[in-house]
DNA sequence: GAATGAATCAAACGTTTGTTTCAATCGTTC
DNA sequence: GAACGATTGAAACAAACGTTTGATTCATTC
């Protein structure tokens, strides 16, 4: 009982989080979403004030909880292990589950393209506002965990973690793609638990000597 | 001298290139796309038929030399390795190095935007006609090279590492989001080297025995 | 130098876009 | 039940969109 009673906020929220996610924020147009979450076009601009606006509901709505659930987790490592470094698979667990795998429906699919510059150019700034405070407790986290690269080395190496946990968020891209079904699709748990696999392995690689 | 005459059909490519890599294809008008290149706005759909079809030249000029500088590198690896496995690196770096530093502008960029699926349906088509014949020469290159990971396992630690590479050709992506210029950012000749040594770390390493 | 086809031009086409308006309705409070 | 602010409704707004038109220019060929 006491089911939530959908308002008309929520509905466009959740219908322009979708259509967003699928078609991208420039090709969804207002009456689309508001037709399809029936409601009244003049609403949209009512309870947000402009499309832009309404991105930015989108975004901040899924990103909080996210957010929340990553300094949580690393709370606990850090209690966990005192002064001791965090185990890399463990911070990187506590980096990529909330996003990949505790948070359902279409918001990683969307993040992708908020990763990937969705276009509006305010919307940048959000975005790096947000993920900034994460980045600052996670970076030096990282840099005790794996101290023998240096901190440049060591952001590279997160970016291209990152870049995996992307390829896994956006999911059927290269699968579909390219695979004609002869590849086992893993559920999400396991990808997850592959993705953190990956990422250990290459983040704890000896530096390269190579020419620089 | 003879220097090529810049057509306005090149001119089109060119500024739309540019365009659609910083604001996405939905984001840029026609009327842009002529502004700037200095061409009347009804050239579009002269030269080219349709804003569509212009989003798919833009891509085929630039996707047909990588692949088969891709096809290159991995014919030059397979005469020079015989019936032996090619070295990871080596096949790593055929596929990553023509798209990742062979070509220079902003076609990279715009890469990503077409592998996170930039909208027009039609267009995902015209993205695996293009990348499925690398993905069946590729494949079982990898395979050979790896004989221990079977091929779901293979083919997700390959995503991974695509995931790698367009967070390395979304360049500034992350960089400028977080990092306060306290990066020293590599050229890209290194970056690719690192990129390179990350993804065959983590694709070398053992298949976890966790839960599955 | 007239004729032919390709290329460019300014102007307009009909739609669709995000946004605004203002009246109608709803639920709450006095 | 009158009055009120909050929400919804149908309709219109100007602006921008991709595309088309038809005349004009250009280079080439006979």
């Amino acid at each position: 009982m006491t089911e939530p009673p959908i308002t008309t906020k929520d509905r466009i929220l959740d219908v322009a989080e979708r259509l967003f996610a699928d078609c991208g924020f420039e090709a969804t147009s207002l009456r689309t979403i508001t037709a399809e979450a029936g409601v009244n076009l003049a609403s949209v601009n009512y309870h947000f004030q402009s499309k832009e606006a309404l991105l930015h509901a989108v975004f901040e709505r899924r990103v909080n909880p996210v957010n929340r659930r990553r300094l949580e987790l690393l709370d606990a490592c850090e209690a966990e292990f005192q002064n001791e470094p965090i185990p890399l698979e463990r911070l990187l667990e506590a980096f990529f589950r909330p996003l990949v795998l505790e948070l359902g429906g279409v918001f990683p699919k969307l993040f992708v393209r908020f990763l990937y510059l969705e276009s509006p150019n305010t919307f940048r700034e959000l975005f790096a506002k947000h993920l900034r405070p994460i980045a600052r407790r996670f970076f030096p986290a990282f840099h005790r965990s794996l101290p023998g690269l240096d901190p440049s080395e060591l952001f590279m190496r997160i970016q291209f973690a990152v870049g995996g946990m992307a390829q896994l968020l956006a999911a059927k891209s290269l699968a579909e793609v390219i695979g004609e079904g002869s590849f086992t699709i893993p559920s999400h748990e396991v990808a997850l638990e592959k993705l953190i696999q990956f990422a250990a392995a290459a983040m704890r690689s000896p530096v390269s000597r190579g020419a620089l």
